[in-house]
DNA sequence: CGGTTGATGTCCT
DNA sequence: GGACATCAACCGG
């Protein structure tokens, strides 16, 4: 690559989280590594808004070694594990707001060489990056970043392509059945009709 | 210090 | 459509 994609200015993070969970459909996601950069368009994404919202980790204030980051500025990295994986959230929200942004998929743009190697349980190129856990594995993005400031290398956020509000739908999120009257809230966006969308 | 718990992925039926 | 792997973080004691 001989000029990478310019990161966002950290103002871009500065908008109440729903819309930046719609804004960031069809930026760019790019990692660094020693083997290259690869980067994805962002398909999917879910907002997340403690400290009112069950679903989220900073629900009731709770502020812990692993939310910690969420109560600082929007435009870090927050990353978490669950199970063998790692999910990868940008922190949204006014200082002491403890909101993010969850990517739940994108669509391979560069770098695709490496991260077919970096799938090898995907039978279809669909699956390197259409879930949370796939995504972060394709891009070699790891509990490492936890705390990364996104407008820098090796991991940060470019303009990517333009999105038309009448290709954005929206529903409730994933995975959190438990979150009492939470679970409704319509805070899932994606680009329609995208085949890297997780379902 | 041990028991519980997932914002998931993969394999099996 | 359901079981289960597998582990860091969290929480109660």
């Amino acid at each position: 690559m001989c000029h990478l994609p310019e990161p966002l200015h950290l103002s871009f993070y500065h908008q109440p989280t729903l819309q930046l969970a719609q804004s960031l459909l069809g930026k760019l996601l790019l990692k660094e590594t020693k083997e290259g950069v690869a980067g994805g368009l962002i398909v999917e994404t879910e907002g997340y808004i403690g400290p009112g919202d069950r679903a989220a980790h900073s629900f009731n204030h709770r502020r812990t070694k692993r939310t910690e980051i969420m109560f600082g500025e929007a435009g870090y990295t927050y990353t978490y594990s669950m199970h063998t994986h790692c999910l990868f959230n940008v922190v949204s929200g006014q200082i002491d707001a403890p909101e993010a942004v969850l990517i739940r998929g994108v669509e391979p743009y560069i770098g695709q060489e490496l991260m077919e190697p970096r799938r090898p349980k995907a039978k279809k190129k669909r699956e390197w990056t259409n879930g949370p856990g796939k995504l972060t594995k394709a891009l070699g993005i790891t509990m490492d970043d936890y705390g990364h400031a996104l407008n820098q290398r090796p991991l940060w956020i470019a303009p990517g392509r333009s999105v038309d509000v009448s290709e954005i739908a929206a529903g409730p999120r994933i995975g959190i059945g438990n979150a009492g009257e939470a679970k409704d809230y319509p805070w899932r966006f994606w680009i329609r009709d995208n085949a890297f969308v997780s379902r």
